[in-house]
RNA sequence: GGAGACGUCGCAUAGUUCGGCCUAGUGCACCACCCUGCUAAGGUGGAGUACCCUUUAUUGGGUACCGUGGGUUCAAAUCCCACCGUCUCCGCCA
């Protein structure tokens, strides 16, 4: 959610933020309207209920012949309350949809438009070559006994697969690299629930835009998480968090489902695209002035693990148009993936700003013993898709994948993993 | 799955029998000041969260909040209903 004082104060900035991001522009003035609704309305309910309260005690402390009278009188203000309080109500339903329909302010520029409008901040290491045809992921995968695609879809369906021998290993060696790193900047490794309530999922914003992609549990009224993200952010719901001592990070361990609605028939080859992953996610919870900073220290994060796996990449900022209604900005990492000769993403880290804290209710103290909402910042460290750029990257004319270094202590040692017919 | 107990202002607890004197008492911890020649004790005062109005020096006033949401009533921490959570016992169990 927005801040209701921004929007009152300065409207220009969030008309502003809309455009770029092809909103509605004219939501900006209704919220403005639908605010000034409300707050007439709570203020006639709450003078009616002075009102009632005073008469309440002469009602109390009347002697008993005069009761009768009194509350006769009381009844019909009881009733005036009554409609005043539903006006009210009803006002601030209404201010609290307009709201939620406003999204997250952008940071200072991050670009315009839509999905292709993001602008390329670097790219970085050598796009590798080889002098035979490079294997893709799959097939790599299915040489190194690592990646069952057929035996996924029987026991699950398409979409689904085993992590098997040495595919398996690799998923939790990457997650372990992931996890050190987390670990040396002060990160509290957290696993998480992966189911959680409605209020939950609504809480982060899930259930809007991106309702089609959650796997939802009927008989038990419980959605699957996407992303370790819900149960991290809801983590602190309804608190006042001490940030005096510097920001509090989380490293979230956890799978992740994803129903996949709309991308039917894309990526529809091995692991790129899955209903279930698993995922290590940073989430930060820090003073609103140091979140920029915060920011580009998840994505120099990021752009360590993707060094130390010897893999190449962009880095991106997303374009306006393509953040979640939360974020405020959003740098996507890009891995060269060889087969597809094109970057795909691996990582991406969101600023939230104080959009998610406020709808939350994550607060801290400031200076002046007052309470504001926090900011909040995600970012993935690794996940199962890593395993498509290291396998494809480096890969040799025989089938066999050298490891890279920094994973060796990972695998006991391995440095080459061989096919399994050698 | 069955039976029962419980949920109060940071923590601990009183209040719920019989609705109004609860603007929720008390202890601990906390903050300020006082007293005291001192890592003790004592005294006085203060202090929650959200929103609204006012002021805009961070002033003053109001409303709401006793797990959550409904209901009854002139009036609900207190009565009724549903839900959530915690604990105990029984049953079942990858």
């Amino acid at each position: 959610m927005i801040d209701p004082v921004l929007l009152r104060e300065h409207p220009d900035l969030i008309k502003r933020s809309q455009a770029a991001r092809g909103d509605s522009v004219d939501v900006v003035d209704e919220a403005i309207a639908a605010d000034a609704a409300r707050r007439a309305a709570i203020g006639a309910y709450e003078s009616l209920r002075a009102e009632q309260n005073a008469f309440g005690k002469t009602v109390a402390k009347a002697p008993k012949d005069e009761k009768q009278a009194l509350v006769a009188e009381a009844q019909s203000l009881a009733a005036r309350v009554k409609e005043a309080q539903a006006d009210a109500t009803a006002a601030e339903e209404g201010f609290d949809a307009v709201i939620r329909r406003i999204a997250n302010v952008i940071v200072e520029g991050v670009p315009a438009g839509g999905e292709d409008d993001f602008t390329v901040l670097r790219e970085v290491g050598d796009i590798p070559s080889f002098d035979f045809e490079p294997r893709d992921h799959l097939e790599l995968g299915e040489l190194l006994g690592a990646i069952d695609m057929h035996r996924g879809a029987k026991v699950s369906g398409s979409r689904f697969y085993f992590l098997r021998g040495i595919g398996a290993r690799l998923e939790l060696a990457i997650m372990n690299l992931g996890l050190d790193l987390a670990m040396r900047n002060g990160f509290v490794p957290l696993i998480t629930p992966t189911l959680v309530r409605p209020e939950t999922m609504a809480g982060t914003g899930f259930l809007g835009e991106h309702s089609d992609e959650v796997y939802y549990l009927p008989a038990d009224d419980l959605y699957l998480t996407g992303t370790s993200e819900v149960a991290l952010a809801g983590y602190h719901a309804d608190e006042i968090l001490d940030l005096e001592k510097g920001p509090v990070r989380y490293a979230g361990w956890s799978t992740c489902y994803r129903r996949e609605a709309g991308s039917g028939g894309k990526d529809t080859r091995g692991i790129i695209r899955v209903h279930q992953f698993n995922k290590l996610e940073m989430f930060v919870y820090t003073l609103p002035e140091n979140a920029e900073a915060e920011h580009q220290r998840l994505l120099g994060w990021q752009e360590q693990m993707l060094q130390s796996l010897g893999l190449s990449y962009r880095v991106i900022d997303t374009a306006a148009g393509d953040l979640g209604s939360s974020a405020a900005r959003k740098f996507d990492v890009e891995a060269w993936v060889p087969t597809q000769g094109a970057f795909r993403e691996l990582t991406s880290t969101s600023n939230c700003t104080t959009y998610q804290a406020r709808r939350l209710d994550t607060r801290y103290r400031t200076e002046s013993g007052k309470t504001a909402p926090v900011a909040t910042l995600n970012g993935t460290l690794a996940t199962t898709r890593w395993i498509v750029a290291l396998l494809e990257t480096h890969q040799r004319a025989d089938g066999s994948v050298v490891v890279p270094e920094a994973l060796r202590p990972y695998l006991g040692g391995l440095e080459i993993i061989e096919p399994l017919g050698v």
